[in-house]
DNA sequence: CAAACTGTCCAGAAAAAAATGAACAAACCG
DNA sequence: CGGTTTGTTCATTTTTTTCTGGACAGTTTG
């Protein structure tokens, strides 16, 4: 077993006895902060508990320490970290003599965004897109009363659609700064 | 019982027998795409079907017709036209002769962004701002060391909490067509 | 090379979210 | 009124999602 350096007062190592880590309260605050925002994003809580915690740690973590801080089974936070990295929001470097991985959390949002846009909205903007004119194709064999109502509807998705897909590099433009 | 009324021919009424009611293939790209929709909101995806329905109905539908066509139960149908009440996503209708609620779909996208806004984005940027301001609090205590890097993160976050915050009123202002 | 270490993967367990259906309340009807 | 229809609520069940922990593969080390 490797010894304990982190080196931050506020983040309290484990208790003498094998008992449960403790967080510091400026840590608590952030995994929850990070929790709230990872949900909002569809993403299990145990993401957003690491997020958190490399967020406000001095020093580079490796996984090992995050479970044992965050009392986290290898698998989600092997499963996580992986998310994590995935788009972007947390990176590994090298620590001198250890071979272990050690992530830090990567500060720039626009990344994050921009990866989170491409792989979980657009898909969605696409098959949606697919739909919609696979709708618009099926009311063709309707009757002209039938399908006046239809045609009108269809065109007000393909509004909507159009306005999600227009904002998509106006929220990126945004978000860059 | 009441009679099974609608007129819409590609909206096939129940078979003789008590089977599952069958859904046209438009029915069911539209609520395809609003189940995608919905639960990227983060609803239940029988919110989805409920409204994916309306929108391709020509007629007001009560209740009823919804649960028998969806397969779904009461209990779900009702709690789940009151959720897009609630986000004016949905409005009943008065019916000639029929006691029962009659629902519509209502295209107004932007009134269902802001409601959608103002009761699930908004109190989560809200929450951020009290843990960021607690944040800074608790760093006070650090020694000078310790608070260089912790401060310099609060201020990203306080940054990426700005432009959440910023952006709101202009996602409403572009969905206003 | 064997033993120790690190991290991934995935089948099964646990937890969380959603759906069900029956009890209930309210409105209507004769 | 008593009976019926309509819709809501909520305790239970079902489904879905997430977490866990051990098997495993790849590396490093003595």
């Amino acid at each position: 077993m490797r010894a304990q350096t982190e080196l931050d007062s506020h983040a309290p190592a484990a208790p003498a006895s094998g008992a449960a880590p403790t967080l510091s309260e400026l840590e608590i605050e952030a995994i929850d902060l990070f929790i709230g925002l990872i949900k909002l994003l569809g993403m299990p809580k145990s993401v957003g508990e690491l997020y958190g915690l490399l967020f406000v740690s001095p020093t580079p973590l490796p996984m090992e320490t995050l479970m044992d801080r965050l009392n986290m089974s290898k698998g989600s936070a092997s499963q996580g970290l992986k998310l994590l990295r995935s788009f972007g929001a947390v990176k590994t470097v090298y620590v001198a003599g250890d071979r272990r991985d050690h992530y830090v959390a990567e500060f720039d949002l626009s990344r994050f965004a921009s990866n989170f846009i491409k792989g979980e909205l657009q898909p969605h903007l696409d098959s949606g897109l697919e739909r919609i004119k696979r709708m618009e194709h099926l009311i063709q064999q309707f009757t002209p009363g039938e399908r006046d109502t239809a045609e009108n509807r269809l065109v007000r998705l393909r509004h909507w659609h159009e306005k999600g897909q227009a904002m998509v590099p106006w929220i990126l433009k945004f978000l860059v700064s």
